[in-house]
DNA sequence: TGGTTCACG
DNA sequence: ACGTACGTGAACCAT
């Protein structure tokens, strides 16, 4: 079967630039715009396989529509210079992807689109035209479907006659009468003045055309009358403006627009060239990448001269003689869960020589010097996640030490939201050989395989060759971004901390645990039924699809929400529905138990070592934007707390010492505290320093009453909007959570800023020096990048402005806690206390305390926290204890 | 693999 | 008019 698509080049290009980061290549040329097209094409081409297949582009600048109307298009702003460059980059990619272009000099894309699908029409073909433009809803036909471009260029709604009728109850043909109406500023098409898209449909319906409405202004009366007949020739033009011209002369078009899939032997060395590494992978041409450009030929010519030794036996005794020359190493592992993982050999370098050592010669009792110099902390090392080599090789019994340099730390720093920072990315980051992916080299999933020792040996001692090129660049750009004390005094030793906590685990009752599964087990049985019995029909429960189909097919009951598949069913949903029903109120508790069960119960014994008999989290310090950490295998930072049912959980976390106790300290108010501090608002650094209770003292402020007069309910609102505060606050945001109207929410906010003046600047001037720097900071100097703080897409920008805002907070905030951590190790150091530090939970740290030192440690516990940092406030840590994690609230 | 839901700060 | 609160990870379903 024939199937053409039809891609308004110019309309694409245009999002793709607004929508994507600026990417830039390493010769500095920006390809945002590009690549963004490009990925929008090849999942075009993936998904649908047209047999057919053009990009329209507009060509010359006058087209034979300024003839009617010179202002045609004037309100559009210039086109920034740095998306006109990427045209031609983008027209010589297509062609060398062998992408068809159609360039017709006098019209615009949309007209030549506009032509093809006419004929195509007439010839019954399948059609798909991908355009962010409206307008072409009005070429939608039996066979021609509009692919319309959302959210930059991710995501497409297809619209055929059909969907338009059940989106604005017209026919394709009339598009254009609500264009005539309403208008187009992007266009500078006028419209009628006052003639938004809700008067046009109204009027629409009514009469059907821009002339039938016309005709037809005897019926209407007032204002809107007056306008239409003022305004008449101004709606008649705008239609014919906003008429797509459907006759451009076209000449063998149809063989002139088939395609036959992408030209892989031109497509290659032209998406290398651009470096569009993701996209070579996808369309599995990675080996273009090492060859691309002359210079990175050079560079793998250099990687082939590497100096490297496979150690066998024989090989030890020299390689421990060149210990002291060297200073990166890599240690190789299988899996996820270093906790879990093999330790496969280690790579070792200095800068005239690589090493390669099996794992198995590392356990020979001839490398025991080997091994004391990995465990020897006056051995500096530079390695890439030397957090996670610690832990793998400490649970095959070598102890590692001598964590210096750190270059995934160092990466994050320098770019914290930069996803997946291998080594391979860093190789292309800093013009350094490149590195077979590890895919290639082991394979992917099932057909995971160690290879042959001289592959695997090559490929690891690359990796630590290639940590030893990137460190003295990193340490250089530390410098210049005022990192260099946040990575060597907070960071690096956190990691090695990291490290301790997880390799002390927490001890669990597993027993206790499994109680408490029985008993979830016997609830959700229970529920199970007494939920079919009232539906009357058995499904699962788990598949929000088949329960939206009960809900709102069987039952009937009002669908407050969509989601993208369908509806939704989400707590926010049921709880609106628990009215209409009281099967609802049993999915919710459903919901909330099966959550504990399978989550927690079941998750947690999976978890829970074999060796220790306790559960070791795996801390991850280079994930969040922000500087927190996260947590995983098992996450030990969501386990439940505000629900009671859940809190029971906490119960299982337990000392694994007899006699000793769980102690948990937490940091009172601390975001609020740090914004009191950055802002200098002196309200709010009044209500910390006289250690009132925020939310009451906002509530007081904002409402202008006393303390004793603020209740509940007032309350409760200003704590919504302390956080909307620290979120970045939005009217709708805060409606949302208040369930209030978006205009009272506003008011809200409002009232807050008069009050907390100090706080209203500190956001303007935040969003200021985000725009003008491209980037926001911590206290610490801790740096996020907004690059789509300046974008043009009003979703974007303004996601952008929130997380200027909230970053700031949220990041100092995990600074301090990062810094109490660091304190509070050298502490239970040099006194030389058996208490252990455990877990962090954001704003919280846990630790297992001996009977001998409980009341020590509750009093130095809170005051390492508090004075972690000096701010314009205090801090505040609270601090509690008992026999279990549930006991210490 | 992506979408949905829900646990935490 | 636009359509969201900030930051995470895990389980499960559907494809």
């Amino acid at each position: 079967m024939d199937k053409l698509i039809l891609i308004d080049g110019n309309n694409i290009i245009y999002r793709a630039f607004f929508a994507m980061p600026p990417l830039t290549n390493t010769a500095g040329q920006q390809t945002n715009a590009v690549y963004g097209f490009t990925t929008m094409l090849l999942r075009l081409i993936e998904e649908h396989k047209p047999s057919h297949l053009i990009v329209a582009f507009d060509a010359g600048k006058i087209t034979f529509r300024h003839e009617g109307y010179e202002d045609y298009k004037g309100g559009r702003q210039k086109t920034p210079p740095e998306l006109s460059e990427q045209f031609p980059l983008l027209k010589d990619l297509l062609r060398d992807l062998g992408v068809p272009q159609f360039e017709i000099s006098g019209y615009e894309a949309d007209d030549i689109i506009g032509s093809i699908s006419r004929e195509a029409d007439a010839a019954g073909r399948e059609v798909m035209i991908v355009s962010g433009d409206k307008d072409m809803l009005q070429l939608a036909s039996e066979h021609t479907t509009i692919a319309l471009v959302r959210k930059g260029v991710t995501e497409v709604e297809l619209y055929g006659p059909q969907q338009i009728r059940e989106k604005y109850d017209l026919t394709p043909e009339q598009i254009i009468d609500l264009k005539g109406l309403m208008g187009d500023a992007s266009d500078n098409i006028p419209g009628v003045p006052g003639v938004g898209e809700k008067t046009a449909l109204k009027l629409l319906h009514q009469f059907g055309s821009v002339e039938g409405v016309l005709a037809g202004t005897g019926e209407l009366k007032g204002k809107m009358k007056e306008k239409l007949e003022e305004h008449a020739d101004s709606a008649v033009m705008s239609k014919k403006l906003a008429t797509i011209y459907r006759e451009v002369p076209l000449e063998h078009a149809w063989e002139d627009m088939s395609f036959a899939g992408i030209n892989r032997d031109t497509a290659g060395p032209a998406l290398a060239k651009l470096e569009f590494k993701s996209l070579l992978e996808r369309l599995s041409l990675s080996a273009y990448s090492g060859a691309a450009g002359e210079d990175t030929a050079v560079e793998a010519a250099e990687a082939a001269e590497l100096d490297i030794t496979i150690v066998g036996e024989d090989g030890l005794e020299a390689l421990i003689a060149a210990l002291p020359g060297i200073s990166a190493l890599h240690v190789e592992t299988n899996g996820e869960n270093p906790h879990r993982s093999e330790v496969i050999g280690i790579g070792l370098s200095s800068p005239e020589q690589h090493y390669y050592v099996p794992f198995a010669l590392l356990q020979n009792p001839a490398a025991s010097p080997l091994r004391d110099w990995l465990g020897d902390s006056n051995a500096p090392k530079s390695g890439y996640d030397l957090h996670r080599a610690d832990l793998a090789l400490h649970w095959q019994g070598i102890a590692f030490a001598g964590a210096a340099n750190d270059v995934q730390l160092a990466a994050y720093l320098l770019d914290p939201t930069e996803a997946n920072q291998n080594l391979n990315d860093l190789t292309s980051k800093y013009g350094l050989p490149r590195l077979s992916p590890d895919e290639d080299v082991f394979g992917k999933g099932a057909k995971y395989k160690i290879p042959e020792l001289e592959i695997l040996g090559n490929h690891v001692a690359r990796k630590s060759a290639t940590v030893l090129g990137i460190v003295e660049k990193q340490q250089q750009e530390l410098q210049e971004t005022a990192m260099t004390g946040l990575f060597v005094d907070l960071e690096m030793p956190l990691s090695r901390i990291l490290a301790d906590m997880e390799k002390q685990g927490i001890a669990v009752n597993k027993e206790e645990l499994k109680e408490l599964g029985k008993e979830f087990e016997a609830q959700i049985a229970s529920l199970v039924s007494e939920i079919y019995e009232i539906c009357g029909t058995e499904f699962n429960l788990n598949s929000p699809k088949q329960l939206g189909e009960i809900l709102f097919v069987k039952l009937g009951l009002p669908v407050v929400k969509k989601t993208k598949t369908g509806y939704s069913t989400d707590a926010e949903v049921l709880e609106k529905l628990a009215p209409y029903h009281d099967v609802v109120r049993l999915i919710l508790q459903y919901r909330t138990i099966a959550k504990l069960r399978s989550t927690y119960v079941e998750g947690l014994l999976k978890e829970i070592s074999e060796q220790t008999g306790k559960v070791h989290t795996f801390y991850r310090q280079t994930i969040a934007a922000t500087g927190r950490l996260s947590s995983q295998f098992p996450n030990l930072q969501n386990i439940p707390i505000r629900l009671e049912e859940g809190r029971k959980l906490r119960k299982i976390f337990v000392p694994s010492e007899p006699g000793w106790s769980i102690l948990a300290a937490d940091y009172s108010q601390i975001e609020l505290r740090v914004l009191a501090h950055i802002s200098g608002d002196e309200r709010m650094k009044e209500a910390f320093l006289e250690d009132m209770d925020i939310h009451t003292k906002t509530a007081m402020d904002v409402f202008g009453v006393t303390a004793g007069q603020v209740d509940s309910n007032m309350r409760r609102s200003a704590k919504a909007v302390n956080f909307g505060i620290v979120y970045g606050i939005s009217d709708y945001g805060l409606s949302q959570n208040l369930n209030i109207p978006r205009k009272e929410a506003a008011q809200f906010i409002e009232q807050y800023f008069e009050v907390f003046q100090g706080v209203r600047k500190y956001m303007d001037d935040i969003v200021q020096d985000a725009r003008k720097q491209g980037y926001v900071t911590t206290l610490l100097e801790r740096r996020r990048y907004l690059p789509e703080i300046n974008a043009k897409n009003f979703n974007l920008r303004s996601f952008a402005e929130r997380t200027a805002m909230n970053t700031p907070i949220q990041g100092t905030a995990a600074d301090i806690i990062k810094l109490a951590m660091v304190h509070m190790d050298k502490a239970l150091f040099e006194r030389g206390l058996k208490s252990r530090m455990l877990l962090q939970v954001h704003d919280e740290l846990v630790f297992e305390v001996p009977e001998d030192e409980l009341e020590l440690m509750k009093q130095l516990v809170p005051e390492v926290m508090a004075g972690a940092l000096k701010l314009s406030v205090p801090l505040k840590a609270e601090v509690s204890y008992g026999s279990n994690w549930y006991e210490a609230k």
